[in-house]
DNA sequence: TTTCTATATTCCTCAAGCGGAATATTGTAA
DNA sequence: TTACAATATTCCGCTTGAGGAATATAGAAA
């Protein structure tokens, strides 16, 4: 009954919003911090929990960590996901981070450092 | 952020499928019993969350505790609620409880004792 | 009233998950 | 190498919920 396991990874807010920011796209893991705002050990604690289970998949790129959602997913995660959008559109806070992401980062690049990084370097530089 | 409060409430096995049974219709507590084989207090119990939390409502008829899905769901408990119906579908423990169900009890009756009292007495007379 | 039946509640123990502080790891850059 | 930046992990205290045994309640029946 693995229903159990993507009903109790949708618990937790902190998931959630995480969940929700990864509908739109593939993001590093200082995209969560610049968005979600919350401590790094949180942060970085619920996507572990996301990964172990299999509903986020992670890749190295350099010091970077990428996120995704995995690229098959069972019919029960895909149902459920697409419940949570529907429900996500209607939230202030999940509409919130969308916005924030979408001022954050338009899309991931392909490589390099991730939009975070680089804004931080541009600011650096002005 | 009472999204959390449906999932919370989805987690746990013994509420999926008491769910399950009441997206066909009111029901009473033989009726659980009689599905679920799970020891009354376990059922009970279960009842008792699903109702503090407003994801069930309940009726008294005697000696009978009728309980069925609140009238007005929100949104997003109506998504969940439709979601589950369709996985639902597929799982074996689900379909089961379905089936012993519906052999139990095609309808509740709309007065008097429950089916299980009914049968149990024809089956006393018999 | 007493008794019975259906259901609910209390008390207990146990396991799991959350959050945070501190620390570890891994890759890059100097 | 050494130092740094990004991210992960460990340890700890706390809360919550599950399950079961025993007990309580509420209504019907005798």
């Amino acid at each position: 009954m693995d229903l159990i396991a993507i009903y109790e990874c949708l618990c937790d807010v902190t998931r959630l919003r995480i969940l929700n920011m990864l509908l739109r796209g593939p993001l590093c893991v200082c995209h969560f911090q610049a968005v979600l705002r919350e401590p790094q050990v949180k942060i970085s604690k619920h996507l572990a929990y996301l990964r172990a289970r299999g509903f986020v998949a992670a890749t190295r790129r350099g010091n970077w960590m990428v996120y995704a959602l995995p690229p098959h997913r069972p019919r029960e995660l895909a149902a459920n996901l697409a419940c949570l959008q529907d429900c996500a559109a209607e939230h202030p806070v999940f509409r919130r981070d969308r916005l924030r992401l979408d001022r954050l980062a338009p899309v991931l690049p392909k490589a390099g450092p991730c939009a975070c990084a680089r804004t931080a370097s541009r600011r650096a530089q002005t």
